[in-house]
RNA sequence: GCCCCGAUAGUCCAAUAGGUAGAGACGAUGGAUUCAAAAUCCAUAAAGUGUGGGUUCGAAUCCCACUCGGGGUACCA
């Protein structure tokens, strides 16, 4: 290792395993990111969360970019002397250790704590700056009781219930899934084609505040990503219509439809119900029966890729019923189809295929009456198969006649209620949240279903209800009932209620429980006598930075909000969104692919750190681009981020041997301590706006600049120098923590640099004397001048014609206008 | 199909409220250093902003259409 520059510093270039050792022992000794707790303390409170890991494994590539962007925003404001709440984590139940545990004929604990412990040490060693104080393990007793306890409050408000119904069922996990949890038809986690069973479930009435989770998005406009906020609103789906009754021929009650087009009521010509709904079922007429059932089992069969599927013909057969439409008395056939959901507004509609694509293919499928009631000047449906939906006047429409949708709509609702045949309705997209699992790996469901009482919550004295220790291996593997079953000592117990034998709830929790209030436990995470310290939320909460992986823009996150809604309404929080800023990151892809281990193209975390070093790594993916953007593993160099950190280390290790802490800047050479000022300016607004890349080309800038002033300008001893140098190890270090910390060592300082030590720029070094102010003539730069930054614009004016380059421009022309913006620009616009 | 987002040197990316297209980096080329190489340092070249229109004194930035790429959603009545 030979000095370059000819100051002679031992060890210019770091080794970084050695300051990585040195420094961790350092952090875990004198803890510089715990979160006071103490009321005294009165500084600014901040609360900035990354997304807690699943512990599938050791950290990768992904956990690397994603907790590097949150340590960013973290470590700013452990650097403003903020109080900074940074716990971490572990989502710790869930499928995978079930898995592997009945590969390895063992418990799911064994392979679950053992990888959180590897994904805490790799934590460590990659430097996030945490307070290890608060970690917690969903899987955990201490923590899944709290699942319990809130389920049962969620029942106590009606907000947990049972019920039949249609669900998606996943044949290879054995297991139903969430709305949310099917992908294009397949499981979220498995890929398997997730098929429809009717079972009775436990779901979460998130319907309920479907409203208040649209509307309240308008205050996180600006806030979070706005392809966040619309995939969210496209998910909950709300649109607004009317119910219209139907009577049905030989049946006393009405059927209700929704509609969005109530409008073109007088245009229905056929009736359709769900085929899988009960109401189909009820309809058939006898003679049809034996045909509808035949359709009904053809139809229970499709996966849902299969009846999704847009290309295919429609189906469905007639019940030999008739509806009678309320507003003209016309008698309409009633039919059975699969493109009518079951579960979604009444599992019935009214067709209009004059307007309506699937009703119209429907139409001409079997051959059934085709009217138009909005005039819109298009060709015939019945005609080109193509439903017209522009705008128009109304048509055969009795009282209708003449208006436009806008003002038909209000109308025909108008007349409904005036009969009592219909209302205004909205309906959701948005169904609730089927949260039960036949899995182990979850919390027990804390309910006992007693023959003589039913449905009996376990009281909250004996919660936790605790998943039994004895099952393992080949005890756990899917049989399409919760492996719980299996557990009769643990399945048997009494009933809270009457004392008498009963059995124990034996499905377990959706594992999107856990995390919908888990942010909420680190404030409080020793609490054992409610989920929360209601307070230290009230002091913590809600979250000022959230920071995690879009694909979580639904599930979680729609979930997390729900959660906090309902503990607003419980009085336990005091806000009604628990993440105030969200920042997505990019994934890390290698050569245009997602990695993944069948393509064998991963990039290993700990090879690249063993390589290059935690800074280096750290530095590459924050680098790379926008956070929010994804890192092309083969577009960035590790290499070269090692070598800026060397340069940084060097400027830094230079500076320090050549003055001492404390050194007056007032003295130093000026044009250094501008670009130094200019460089903290810059490098908070940057910060700030989390454009952090472009915080680092600033740091890169002033490291340069430092460079020079020591080779070839005042020399490593100017105290401006070591004031760049302070800088530099300050901006550093909420990217690369060791070099930053081992760089202020250098420079004579004894505590460690991340904590309180940004400063703000004197504004005195940030106003410039002058302002290059650009000429342009016809709107091209023919002359450049230095001017005043407060020139007026008269004055500018007077200075731009009277340049010589430009008026040769200007020759015989005449000038018709001369647009100033003082200082910077003049644009002389000539004839 | 519908709805969003994006496109700037060979590459990744910058460009306050339209106002000099280049901050930073990778790579390339040349040079210094070296017996040579690595490392280090210095220098240079390189696009007119996906395409076509429009608004404007002036457009990467605003508007319209299209192309390509990415994402969401998929019979939601």
């Amino acid at each position: 290792m030979t000095a370059v520059g000819g100051d002679q510093v031992a060890g210019d270039t770091y080794d970084a395993r050695a300051l990585q050792e040195k420094w961790q022992a350092r952090w875990a000794k004198e803890n510089p990111f715990a979160a006071s707790e103490d009321p005294a303390d009165d500084r600014p409170r901040r609360y900035v969360l990354d997304m807690f890991p699943y512990p599938s494994g050791d950290l990768h590539m992904g956990h690397a970019e994603a907790f590097a962007m949150g340590d960013v925003v973290a470590r700013y404001r452990f650097q403003l002397g903020e109080n900074v709440l940074h716990p971490i984590g572990w989502d710790s139940f869930g499928l995978p250790a079930e898995n592997a545990a009945i590969k390895r004929d063992s418990h799911p604990a064994e392979w679950t704590y053992a990888n959180i412990e590897t994904q805490a040490e790799s934590f460590k060693r990659y430097g996030i700056a945490f307070d290890w104080s608060r970690r917690l393990h969903t899987s955990d007793p201490e923590y899944y009781r709290w699942n319990q306890w809130l389920f049962l409050r969620f029942y106590e408000r009606g907000l947990a219930y049972r019920k039949d119904g249609l669900v998606n069922w996943c044949p290879n996990d054995q297991t139903v899934l969430a709305n949310e949890q099917v992908v294009q038809g397949r499981c979220e986690r498995c890929g398997t084609e997730v098929v429809r069973r009717s079972l009775n479930q436990w779901y979460f009435r998130i319907t309920e505040y479907a409203d208040r989770l649209l509307d309240d998005m308008e205050r996180l406009e600006g806030k979070w990503p706005e392809r966040v906020l619309l995939m969210q609103r496209n998910w909950i789906g709300r649109s607004r219509g009317a119910d219209v009754r139907f009577h049905i021929e030989g049946r006393d009650e009405p059927v209700t439809v929704f509609t969005t087009r109530p409008d073109t009521l007088f245009g229905a010509t056929f009736f359709v119900v769900a085929a899988d709904a009960a109401l189909a079922d009820e309809l058939c007429a006898p003679e049809h029966r034996a045909e509808f059932e035949a359709y009904r089992a053809g139809v229970a069969k499709l996966t849902d890729i299969e009846r999704q599927s847009t290309e295919r013909t429609k189906t469905g057969v007639f019940l030999g019923r008739h509806a009678i439409n309320p507003v003209n008395g016309e008698r309409i056939p009633v039919w059975a189809a699969d493109y009518v959901l079951a579960d979604y507004g009444h599992g019935a509609i009214m067709a209009v295929p004059a307007h309506d694509q699937r009703d119209l293919d429907f139409a001409k499928a079997f051959d059934l009456p085709v009217r138009v009631v909005v005039e819109t000047g298009e060709e015939d449906p019945d005609i080109t198969g193509v439903a017209t939906a522009g705008e128009g006047r109304l048509v055969n429409s009795g009282p209708l006649d003449g208006l436009t949708k806008t003002e038909a709509i209000p109308r025909i609702i108008e007349i409904l209620a005036e009969r009592g045949t219909g209302d205004a309705a909205v309906n959701y997209r948005l169904r609730d949240w089927l949260l039960s699992r036949q899995r182990f790996w979850g919390t027990p469901i804390p309910i006992v279903h007693c023959p003589d009482c039913g449905e009996v919550p376990v009281p909250d004295d004996q919660l936790p209800v605790r998943l039994p220790e004895n099952l393992r291996g080949a005890d756990l593997a899917p049989k399409g009932v919760s492996p719980l079953a299996a557990a009769a000592d643990w399945v048997n117990t009494a009933c809270p209620r009457c004392g008498g034998a009963a059995l124990r709830d034996t499905d377990t929790m959706d594992t999107f429980v856990d995390s919908s209030w888990y942010y909420l436990r680190y404030c409080s995470p020793h609490t054992d006598t409610a989920p929360f310290d209601v307070e230290q939320v009230r002091r913590w909460g809600p979250i000022d930075q959230y920071v995690g992986g879009v694909e979580h823009a639904i599930l979680h996150l729609l979930y997390s909000r729900f959660f906090t809604k309902v503990l607003y309404d419980m009085g336990l929080v005091d806000f009604t969104e628990p993440f105030t800023r969200l920042l997505n990151q990019g994934q890390v892809i290698n050569q245009g692919k997602a990695m993944s281990k069948s393509l064998g193209n991963g990039v290993d975390l700990g090879k690249e750190i063993d390589e290059y070093g935690v800074d280096a790594v750290r530095l590459t993916v924050v680098f790379a681009g926008p956070p929010e953007e994804d890192i092309d593993w083969a577009d960035v160099s590790p290499a070269a981020s090692l070598r800026f950190l060397n340069r940084a280390y060097r400027v830094m290790a230079q500076a320090g041997a050549a003055s001492e802490p404390g050194t007056d800047p007032a003295a130093g050479d000026l044009a250094l301590r501008k670009a130094t000022h200019q460089t903290l300016d810059k490098v908070t607004a940057a910060v700030e706006a989390q454009r952090f890349n472009v915080a680092i080309a600033r740091v890169m800038e002033l490291v340069t600049a430092a460079r020079r002033a020591i080779d070839s300008g005042p020399g490593a001893a100017d105290p401006a120098v070591r004031e760049a140098a302070e800088v530099i190890a300050v901006t550093l270090s909420l990217v690369a923590p060791y070099v930053a910390e081992e760089g202020w060592e250098r420079l004579g300082h004894t505590g460690s640099v991340a904590v309180g030590n940004w400063r703000t720029p004197d504004p005195a070094l940030l106003v410039q004397e002058s302002v290059t102010c650009v000429v342009q003539v016809a709107s091209k730069v023919r002359d450049k001048l230095q001017v005043p930054p407060d020139i007026s614009a008269e004055e500018l004016e007077r200075l731009a014609l009277a340049s010589e380059k430009v008026q040769g421009f200007i020759g015989e022309r005449t000038v018709r206008k001369v647009v100033v913006r003082e200082p910077k620009l003049v644009n002389i616009v000539v004839a």
